[in-house]
DNA sequence: CGGGGATTTGACACATATCAAGAGCGGTGG
DNA sequence: CCACCGCTCTTGATATGTGTCAAATCCCCG
């Protein structure tokens, strides 16, 4: 794959092209500049002046990527910092026992990657639970371009901050939280960011099954069965297999323990 | 141990004395400078060259902390990076209810407050177990001096992705282990930590509570403790209140499941 | 030397894991 | 289009690990 200078072709043009006609978008490369990007706000180069054009410096190429289909997986080389536009994959530790460790479930929106930093080879494995379309960042370059635009750095460090400090909820939610509490603030967490996205925070399919489910709360895919039959039993929330209706909001956040 | 010999020469006098400018404060402040530092290697200046002078430019005071004291509590602006010289720590996070969720139990050579970035609040809270002495850097000079010396930037970021692949290594021992398996992994991380800093991998004592320990392995005190007194009991240890001896190096490592 | 906190240990309760069976959904190929 | 097959999900019975409550001892600190 060739990475030249391409970037600076992106024109509104290319992005009525893109909606219409997703394949030969991507063919054509960047279709949308970040900074006419939708997901603008939420993305990597958040808090940036629309002036500074060093953010369309930073994407060039985009991947598009299927179900089942892995970003990259553990041991892989670090080159790229990963800006998801559409999508829902998880991200995975496996140990040699064949034990998996769900870590995360990002979405359109996210930016992932930085765990390769230290070692230069990415530490966890990501896969498409959903397809999907990335932006590709190569670290490198991008490294180069934060060393200009101090705006963009604090924005990557913002963006690792934010990291630890969602692992230590996540910590403290396996560390001291009972089966209910856990999966009730799973759910609650998922309806933020869909309505975050724009989506709908009380209505949504959930794209992983109740064993990445359980695996990332630290739950058996039994229990985590269970729990949610529990919760529907009571009229918290309507579930049916992958579709999930939040039916009682108030009653779900009281069986959290707080923030 | 090279830990005994680095430790301070620093009076409270010179404490005294405060920042005028930059490189006036850094020497009279600092009776040791990063590059002269024996932490030097482990410590945040890590992979610098010895001739690159900027990681003398950083550490404006010192500060001694007592046991029991705070270094700072969540809420507390973030102002400075904290880089340990000595003693012993705890942070933690605590939730309305009174609950306190220990998140790690950082020592010498560890640096913290990285996760105080993104809100200009600290999260977590910081406090002593042990006397110790902390090289307090603000961030805001830090950040301009890492704009001159990609080297020092490149340290902090593989400092921050250190920091998210050990809270993925915690986050799947509470997701998948159980209560043996925790201890086993705890003592084995600690016994390497200390190894690290000069110390004996086979005999250490423990500066944190039962109570702690249970914090941040997601159990009860009384787990923790019946877990050792099993351990001694089949000869892989022999703990005594806070002081343990590893007996049985291997018998304890084949009860972590991973590598 | 006294007292409060830390630790250990025991008995018991309970939440979750484990084992097992069956049903439902979705993809695939005839 | 239908039938089949595999995977996911649900539900039940049982096992077990860990939490809870309680009491005694020990240690450290003032």
């Amino acid at each position: 794959m060739a990475i030249a200078a391409m970037v600076q072709n992106a024109s509104p043009v290319r992005k009525a092209l893109y909606v219409r006609s997703v394949r030969e978008a991507t063919v054509a490369q960047c279709p949308t500049a970040c900074s006419s990007c939708t997901l603008h706000s939420t993305c990597l180069p958040c808090g940036l002046q629309q002036t500074d054009d060093s953010m369309d410096e930073l994407v060039y190429s985009r991947r598009r990527i299927h179900r089942g289909e892995h970003l990259y997986r553990a041991g892989d080389p670090f080159k790229f910092l990963y800006a998801f536009r559409s999508g829902f994959f998880k991200t995975y530790i496996d140990t040699p026992e064949g034990q998996t460790q769900v870590t995360a479930f990002p979405m359109a929106g996210d930016v992932l990657g930085l765990d390769g930093i230290e070692t230069d080879k990415h530490r966890v494995s990501t896969v498409a639970l959903e397809d999907g379309e990335v932006c590709m960042i190569p670290f490198a370059h991008f490294q180069a371009v934060a060393l200009r635009s101090p705006a963009l750095l604090h924005q990557m460090h913002r963006m690792m901050s934010r990291e630890i400090m969602r692992e230590h909820s996540v910590m403290a939610l396996l560390g001291g939280m009972r089966a209910e509490s856990r999966v009730a603030t799973f759910l609650l967490a998922l309806s933020e960011k869909f309505a975050g996205r724009g989506y709908s925070a009380m209505q949504f399919n959930l794209r992983m099954t109740r064993e990445d489910i359980g695996s990332y709360l630290g739950l058996k895919l039994e229990t985590v069965s269970r729990v949610l039959s529990r919760f529907q039993a009571t009229n918290l929330i309507k579930a049916n297999l992958r579709s999930i209706e939040i039916v009682d909001m108030t009653g779900l956040k009281s069986l959290v323990p707080e923030l």
